[in-house]
DNA sequence: AGGTTGACACGAACTAAGTTCGCCTCGTAG
DNA sequence: CTACGAGGCGAACTTAGTTCGTGTCAACCT
């Protein structure tokens, strides 16, 4: 059962109704055992201290003490690892018992739970905007979520296309996060800017082609620790329930 | 002034205030030239045809009929390369003159020509989302958008978290979208899957763990045509104006 | 007990891709 | 006509994902 790493992949994602009722011997570890958390462990270390960017097999396996081709007896390739890497990050999402009357908080507080994590591994959330949507640890968060909205009194339809928008969101402002940060650090990167330069650009800007941005320049470039985040989550979260919910309560 | 690609990539974004009215002579070509112009089709043919992730260095030059060393007379990097691309594409957007009594509708058509834009080249939001914020294409969008919401009324500094809030969702979506199509001729793809196959793994998750995935399956995988999309700008827009357009109409 | 087996580990190598180097070509200027 | 130099291009360097074949060791079988 342990062979085949597509075997383990699978083991990971929602399987079809096939009831399968095989055993589940492991027996226990050999000598130095190269296993999935280990790679797991040794993935999220190298993501942490070098970004995204940096996470080859090559320094995975480093971080291992072994070669790269160790791996593929436990990964079916690096997608693989991306994949173990956003269940990771999944599992450590607490997710509350859903409160019909927070639950516009314990949404907020479940995305912010998600946004820290993706910016503690800063990048990673590419590898979980290109994820597949059938890995198990995102579908516990995923249904979390969905129970948080469901009790809200928010239509089922409503919730789960709001899931979508929320986790999109969140990936996608975790991302542009991570790049900001990183690009402070690269050699190239002289030519991008930070806040005070890109306001003096937005500034330096022709009249006539740009007077908003020129004008607006500072609220453009705004928006300090994350209130972009609370503020787009709140445009999404906000309005759910006007249907539902004007009704109810 | 011709010379080097990096002052041609820095001629395509917001340049700090440093006056210089140099002169625009362009020597006309020579003989088969290689230009910018020229890079640029080749690789929006490349990604139509073969999607993102076939767009190398090498593809390009390949479609030009030259090598890989040929290009880098022009640009930078891949990343210019990308850089080329949305250039391109946001080029193409068509900015309505803002008209206060019709700006969600404004917003909504931009944000689908964007979509749009993104699902005719597959995956290429991928370079949207990492895309430097100087691009002087990108900012032309980005004042079109401001400027509609300006005339709707909206507060300037809210104007400009929603359009932040707006691009990653419009970027994150088509991304998103993107991927599903893409997986649909990918050999490993098979153990990906499309929706009734699953709506069905979705019912046989385990119902102790998942019950809400298991009972709004049909819900979670539903959204045929851009319903999804429409619904999350909705989110946005519709709650956009809460306080300056409540006490205008 | 000793051989057998097979899962796992791993060095080496293959391929693809981004990038650089140095030489060549060819049009223009003097 | 020659010199210059921008631009084109082949070759090669580097890094990275992946595969192959072989080695090794623990458990099992006889």
């Amino acid at each position: 059962m342990a062979l085949d790493p597509k075997q383990r992949r699978a083991a990971r994602h929602a399987q079809p109704d096939t009831d399968s009722a095989a055993a589940a011997g492991r027996p226990a570890a050999r000598k130095a055992p190269i296993t999935v958390e280990r790679i797991t462990d040794a993935a999220l270390h190298v993501v942490a201290t070098e970004g995204y960017d940096a996470l080859t097999i090559r320094s995975v396996a480093n971080v291992l003490g072994t070669g790269p081709s160790s791996l593929y007896a436990h990964i079916v390739n690096k997608a693989d690892i991306d994949d173990l890497l956003i269940g990771r990050l999944c599992v450590q999402i607490t997710l509350p018992e859903p409160d019909p009357d927070r639950w516009r908080e314990q949404i907020r507080d479940v995305c912010a739970q998600i946004r820290d994590r993706y910016l503690q591994y800063p990048g990673i959330s590419r590898a979980a905007l290109a994820m597949v949507p059938t890995n198990l640890d995102t579908l516990r968060v995923n249904e979390g979520i969905f129970a948080i909205l469901l009790a809200g009194g928010i239509e089922p339809q409503t919730a789960a296309w709001a899931i979508d928008a929320l986790f999109l969101y969140v990936a996608g402002y975790a991302l542009e996060a991570s790049m900001v940060r990183q690009r402070r650090k690269d050699r190239d990167a002289n030519w991008v800017l930070n806040q005070e330069e890109l306001v003096r650009r937005f500034r330096a800007l022709p009249e006539d082609a740009f007077p908003q941005t020129r004008r607006y320049a500072a609220e453009l470039t705004s928006g300090s620790g994350h209130e972009r985040f609370d503020f787009a989550l709140g445009l999404l979260i906000d309005n759910l329930g006007g249907q539902a919910e004007a009704a109810g309560g």
